[in-house]
DNA sequence: TGTACATCAGTGAACGCGCGTTCACTGATGTAC
DNA sequence: TGTACATCAGTGAACGCGCGTTCACTGATGTAC
């Protein structure tokens, strides 16, 4: 009872620990790189013996599925929203994507490198690979309704096309945005524009109408 | 004297102590991803007390970079080489050096994550950097070559053109080749295809001439 | 060719450190009656 | 409403470990004369 301060101690329990801990980390990845942060810091940080997260985690590596597991999850929720079932049209649509994309890893640079370097092999962790394909399931669907726009007979492969626009994408963020650590040279212009213009030229050969 | 066994220490002084670091160090990248290596360890490796390192590297970010660095000027020698001045056509060129780019993430991994994600900030090292910068060197100048050959009033910047094809590579050798301990998720065809049929795709939006 | 000496690549011991994980435990919570 | 008890989220001490780095040192190499 009583008040509570901004991320208070409740007492002998914590409350929400699991959470915390997520959160906590991720402070520490956007400061310090993936691999950035230990386990005992964590605890540390949110007021916790070292041993308490094993409640929660099965060991350090649990902790980094989860935050990318999360990751998928928002990247997700953000693709969708972008993409708005198409509208206006699947050219602008598929570019607000590529823009989402791009956005998530400026503003979640922790999350996207636990996403995509989390420091152990990701085939083990089923809900973390579920995740990544919820993800992608996004651009995939709006691939699909870019290549039934296709005029003619000439309908790329919807699978192919998600996967061009995955990577350019990711390409374009892991080289010029995320990454604390990585390694990343100037750019003179905005990853942004970059994008929009490589995706403009590659929909247009297409035959997708411009947006 | 007597007989020289495979990589034998020649007595006290070990003769290539940095070039023996780097080829352990890679060794080590290479089955536990990057950072899956310590300074200590490659010193062992290698049959040299843990203090020889430093005679070497001024610590062991140093070695990172040099691996690093190597790394960038071998990728720059096969993008030269699959570049081939341009020959037969400009779009072929540019598909081999697209391919080029995926062969080496596939053949060096080790040096392909400690090039992108040494795991400390790269602005210091500026040998480093230069030998990025001269990589990509050689695909801005063959996007020089790409540009020009667009007909009519609306060449693309070359720059812009370097830029999508760098990054389209550097996505797909990223989420589908590269980092043993990445993020990456089945692909239903080579990334090589994947690439060529992309590259194919946006050179034939610009106007270029089909390999 | 032989020797003195400067240079420099190694040694080995030591440092302080924080890590991930385990263990037997205890305090708080919530449920059954 | 009150109490007994099972459940479970914490504690705190301990473990063994290897790390990166420093230090004063010594052995090997190569050069000048």
């Amino acid at each position: 009872m009583g008040f509570r301060t901004s991320t208070p101690r409740e007492g002998y329990h914590h409350g929400n620990l699991r959470e915390a801990m997520v959160q906590a980390a991720l402070d520490m990845i956007r400061e310090r790189g993936p691999g950035g942060f230990s386990f005992a810091e964590v605890a540390r940080t949110v007021g916790v013996s070292g041993a308490a997260p094993y409640r929660h985690f099965r060991d350090r590596n649990a902790l980094v599925a989860e935050i990318a597991r999360q990751g998928f999850l928002r990247l997700e929720a953000e693709l969708l929203r972008a993409w708005a079932d198409g509208k206006p049209s699947a050219g602008a649509a598929i570019e607000n994507c590529g823009r989402a994309y791009l956005s998530f890893a400026r503003r979640e640079p922790a999350a996207y490198s636990a996403m995509f370097h989390p420091g152990f092999a990701m085939e083990d962790e089923a809900d973390l690979a579920a995740a990544y394909d919820r993800a992608f399931a996004v651009i995939r669907r709006a691939a699909e309704r870019v290549s039934a726009a296709v005029p003619g007979a000439r309908k790329p492969p919807a699978l192919m096309v998600a996967l061009h626009i995955w990577s350019l994408a990711h390409g374009i963020a892991s080289l010029y945005i995320g990454d604390p650590n990585g390694t990343r040279r100037k750019l003179p212009m905005a990853p942004e524009e970059l994008l929009e213009a490589g995706l403009l030229i590659y929909l247009q050969s297409l035959g997708v109408p411009a947006p």
